[in-house]
DNA sequence: CTGAAAGCGCTTACAG
DNA sequence: CTGAAAGCGCTTACAG
């Protein structure tokens, strides 16, 4: 392994001069074919590697991404991940990811780390914190953040926040619900006072104060072990919901597994929406009806609306949400 | 936005020399207390950041890790990417992510890239290709590279292999199922003559020879929908096996659902065992038995081996399997 | 279209 | 323990 090769050793084995290796490697127009051709020869010839770090003290953008998430075990923000990722990937930039766990300190100390590598941009979905300090860190190093789904900072026109329109989720869901004549319809899961939840729940909250419903809330962690524990709970209840709502599917497939030990079948003996329709809502038993976010096409979305940003140089417009839709299967549906 | 401040900002600032401020932030011996405290102060006080792309050019590691995976929405793979990625967060090192769904074109621009990167070492869990080109690269690079979960290549002497004892695990569930009393047992899932599939077949085989009994596969991509589809298909059959062996939860779990649709409950008319344990296992219903591989605990072993090897030297051993264990639960017991 | 020169912000010997 | 000097591999004007 003696040393890589420098674009002055493909200078000369092209035999032209360094800088315009360095053209070449730009892809600027001030190259002829011919020499272009004969320079990706040599690079190929003698196995140059380009060297980022020495473009990047240079001043050229590092290709690098950020990207910061609070709970890399849920598969909604594990699909969005993969999806923004590849994204990336495809237009050459790469990915460095760290899981915040819900962290406030692992979130400040990746977000330092990642501005130490010079990522040139920065994907978050952030942790609340009860300091917004990682976010100042952020505002001084002047790299371009996006803030996805959550907003945690509300200097939006800073870091421009961009997620999918919950609101209009969960007032699909509730008059779903509704239509199918459910009297007793309540909201399952998310952390009371959580932005998040707000939103999930502000659609259900206005329709059945519309109708002049009672509203029910089970409010809880967003995992199916909670959805599981609140259905056998609710399976003991003297006048049990005729309907339900989750906060997520999980929640919602925590649900279904719960009342299944009690022999409960959604969409016969309860009806039930989901929220986000993550892959399984569409293979477990019975079909989970759910509030499609698309995280994926929304990574893809939110991926691009970044590129533009760092490339074009338009910045995001300062609040963005993406449509969601309903997608009715066995769960609310009778049998 | 000035531009960032210099270690030669922060010399000046501290009354300091450029080389002691260097030799601060490589933790040097050789500076005294009260001067590593004055640069310390200076350093926050200017908003100093340290420029990584400078030191890496002057030799320093990038202290960037390559994580390459062939399937990230795959909670199996995704809780082992989310675990390595924090492991190596604790020891200050990031993790530059890629997803290669399972295409070998898309695994070797990432890794082209990484390199490019300078990423100080690399964790691959590849996807199968036709040539080993990317290895090759990768050998050139010198840089050091462990294969997790699938070896693909087999020079585990360049590219250390570290996986979970299949083999164990496959011989577990199977014994379970023989003393259960079980005659039909069949292994449903796996792609046909995949290394993963062999090994996690090769118990099993080894178990069902031992009692001349007759192997019965079902082969297919190991999907919930392949599980669903194959319930379905099982719950037709005469002589439907009395015993399944899944190559993975999402299999079982797939199958459970199929199952729950035809009325037969796993647990009470047939047994099942999955393979992997991930989170749901524990809360689907009926709860799924399962071969335990504690992927979050081998994502934190894969990467301590890394560092070790990065750091002090010590290259882990050519082949390392870590054990795995039966966890018995509702599905492959009498209800 | 191409060449010679300066410099990005660090680290690394080498003196003192 | 600290200072002066060279150089890592690029990019970027600036001439020609």
């Amino acid at each position: 392994m003696n040393k890589r090769p420098t674009i002055l050793d493909v200078a000369r084995h092209a035999g032209v001069s360094k800088s315009t290796v360095s053209l070449v490697l730009q892809n600027s127009a001030a190259v002829k074919a011919s020499t272009r051709a004969a320079v990706e020869k040599a690079m190929v010839d003698i196995g140059y590697v380009y060297n980022r770090s020495a473009a990047g003290l240079r001043g050229a953008s590092s290709g690098l991404i950020g990207l910061v998430i609070n709970d890399l075990r849920n598969p909604f923000f594990t699909e969005f991940a993969a999806s923004i990722q590849m994204t990336f990937a495809r237009k050459g930039f790469s990915t460095v990811i760290a899981n915040t766990d819900e962290n406030p300190d692992i979130q400040a100390t990746v977000i330092a780390s990642m501005i130490e590598h010079g990522v040139s941009a920065f994907v978050i979905s952030p942790t609340y914190a009860p300091d917004l300090s990682a976010f100042d860190r952020l505002e001084k190093s002047g790299i371009p953040t996006m803030q996805v789904l959550r907003q945690v900072d509300e200097r939006t026109d800073i870091f421009p926040f961009a997620s999918l329109d919950y609101m209009a989720g969960s007032r699909l869901a509730t008059k779903h619900l509704l239509e199918l004549g459910c009297k007793r319809i309540a909201f399952v899961g998310g952390l009371e006072d959580r932005p998040v939840t707000l939103e999930r729940v502000s659609g259900y909250n206005e329709l059945m104060d519309a109708e002049g419903r009672e509203r029910i809330y089970y409010h809880g962690r967003p995992s199916r072990t909670f959805g599981r524990d609140i259905a056998r709970r609710m399976a003991r209840e003297d006048t049990r919901p005729d309907g339900v709502i989750c906060f997520s599917d999980l929640v919602a497939l925590g649900m279904i597994s719960g009342f299944a030990e009690t022999d409960i079948l959604p969409g016969k003996d309860i009806r039930m929406v989901g929220f986000d329709d993550i892959e399984e809502s569409s293979l477990c038993f019975p079909r989970l009806s759910s509030i499609r976010c698309d995280v994926s096409r929304f990574g893809e979305n939110s991926a691009q609306a970044l590129l533009n940003w760092l490339e074009q140089g338009d910045k995001p417009e300062a609040t963005k949400r993406y449509p969601v839709e309903l997608i009715v299967r066995q769960s609310s549906m009778r049998l």
